[in-house]
DNA sequence: GCGACAG
DNA sequence: ATCTTGTCGC
């Protein structure tokens, strides 16, 4: 092997996400993009609401590849969880910001097609994600993304600020806090006139935000609106109770593969 | 050029 | 994302 090629090599690991696959990813999101509904387009203009859905990925620390997708229903009214069901699987495409989607969409929409079968009665009419819609580098995240390829209703729920179009964590948490400005809400608006969401201190008690964006077939109006409703704490219920289930299900099969190398 | 960067 | 104890407040 040449001089030449030793250096070349380190920089084609797999570790790394070659320029060619991001290449791919936009022009797929860009692609799907244009599907996008930006307008409430649900049924009864959300006012029949019954069943919403929380999404959600745990991963195992000691191997980041193992996933445990959680799909999550809950009855508005109620908030009680009517449905819960869990996907096992094997995760090999990295995290790259901007690309959430290309990491986590497959696992999300099997669970998805299989409650469409399984329990169609309690299909959800709108779907809640953990993470943005279309407050995103390309205005096409992980929750829209999800809807565009669900056909289905999503809101973007994000826990920390995907900096965008100038917008940053410090620049929010100051409008949010800054002396006069003593509301809940605040319109996420870009250096160049864009509005790509809300950053909104969910309860009374929590300081930090949560960023509220349009996912896909929601006007940012119903967006919030419903984000209220599910917000017994910080985090939207749906969501929440994915995330908490799906922690439990990696612990237990955790256990499970222990008892058996023990033994 | 460097840093920032949902989960 | 994931780790982990204490700690503050009602």
């Amino acid at each position: 092997m040449s001089e030449e090629e030793k250096q070349v090599k380190p920089y084609s690991e797999a570790s790394t996400t070659s320029s060619v696959e991001i290449q791919n990813w936009i022009e797929a999101q860009d692609l799907l993009k244009k599907k996008l509904i930006k307008e409430d387009d649900l049924e009864g203009n959300g006012d029949d609401l019954k069943y919403v859905g929380g999404v959600d990925i745990s991963f195992l620390k000691e191997d980041s590849s193992v996933a445990c997708g959680t799909l999550v229903v809950m009855d508005l009214q109620t908030l009680q969880v009517v449905y819960d069901d869990f996907s096992l699987a094997t995760v090999q495409v990295p995290y790259v910001p901007g690309f959430l989607a290309f990491r986590e969409a497959p696992v999300l929409l099997e669970l998805l097609e299989r409650m469409k079968k399984r329990a169609p009665l309690l299909y959800p009419q709108l779907l809640m994600v953990d993470g943005n819609g279309i407050l995103h580098p390309r205005g096409f995240g992980l929750a829209s993304h999800l809807g565009v390829l669900a056909n289905l209703p999503t809101i973007g729920i994000g826990k920390n600020l995907h900096h965008v179009d100038g917008l940053t964590q410090s620049s929010v948490r100051q409008l949010l806090s800054d002396g006069k400005n003593n509301d809940s809400i605040i319109t996420l608006k870009g250096i160049s006139g864009c509005i790509w969401g809300v950053a909104m201190r969910s309860t009374v008690d929590s300081l930090k935000p949560i960023y509220v964006s349009i996912g896909h077939r929601v006007s940012l109006d119903t967006a919030i609106r419903i984000v209220k409703i599910t917000c017994t704490f910080r985090v939207p219920e749906p969501i929440r109770q994915a995330d908490i289930r799906s922690r439990e299900y990696l612990r237990k099969f955790q256990m499970g593969m222990l008892k058996r190398t023990t033994s």
